[in-house]
DNA sequence: CGCATATGGTTTGCATCACAAACTTGTTTG
DNA sequence: CAAACAAGTTTGTGATGCAAACCATATGCG
């Protein structure tokens, strides 16, 4: 019995709250430094840097570290994909609440 | 250096895609039973079991058990909390999702 | 100079937890 | 009676998110 899966999909990797909020950001200013993106997110320094490596490893954003002020400045910039995969989520996300109405027994 | 956090705030055991999926469902229906809570979310018979026990422990459902027609029938009704704290997730991701139109500076 | 403090991150250790697989309990079927 | 089925529950474990510790460089200051 294979259990269908059709319906709703939400991507783990994108779901994560933290990375939900980086990305959402990102998906509206394109390209945003570390200390900015901590702001906006209010996650901590650790935590954002984790995430970020794990979504630059999907490919989701990309990341160029470079020094500016003579301080280290990394700068994220959401990809393609990124841009895509995000936009895809909310829908599901819509998809899900929209489940409530209409409670269909298939 | 506390990292303020008054912003967006995604409750974990909420946002958890196997459990948005029930409390969406039952916010709507109020209660299921779990045959049909696993047709609907897609979930198997062991994830939606510990994921109801987990939602259960947290007041957000109220589970009852009984036999009907000689077979287990296990009835699932969301509680007020609940149904207050689904309804609340769903404005955090609207929150969330509005930070992308302007990504203020604060 | 030498030490403290700040800034901008990265790495590490641990505790949680979601999932699949195995198990349980009772029922129907051959 | 032995399979097979139905409706769940329990267990084992790998993944992973988080906080805390750490690192590197720069600047303030006595």
């Amino acid at each position: 019995m294979p259990e269908r899966n059709d319906e709703v999909v939400l991507d783990r990797l994108i779901h994560e709250p933290g990375r939900l909020a980086i990305l959402t950001v990102l998906s509206s200013v394109n390209a945003a430094d570390f200390v900015f993106l901590q702001r906006t997110t209010g996650l901590t320094k650790g935590n954002l840097s984790s995430h970020l490596t794990k979504l630059e490893q999907a490919g989701l954003v990309q990341i160029e570290k470079r020094f500016l002020h003579k301080k280290p400045n990394t700068n994220v910039a959401i990809t393609m994909t990124g841009k895509a995969r995000i936009a895809n989520h909310w829908e599901q996300l819509e998809h899900l609440k929209n489940l409530s109405e209409g409670a269909s027994r298939e």
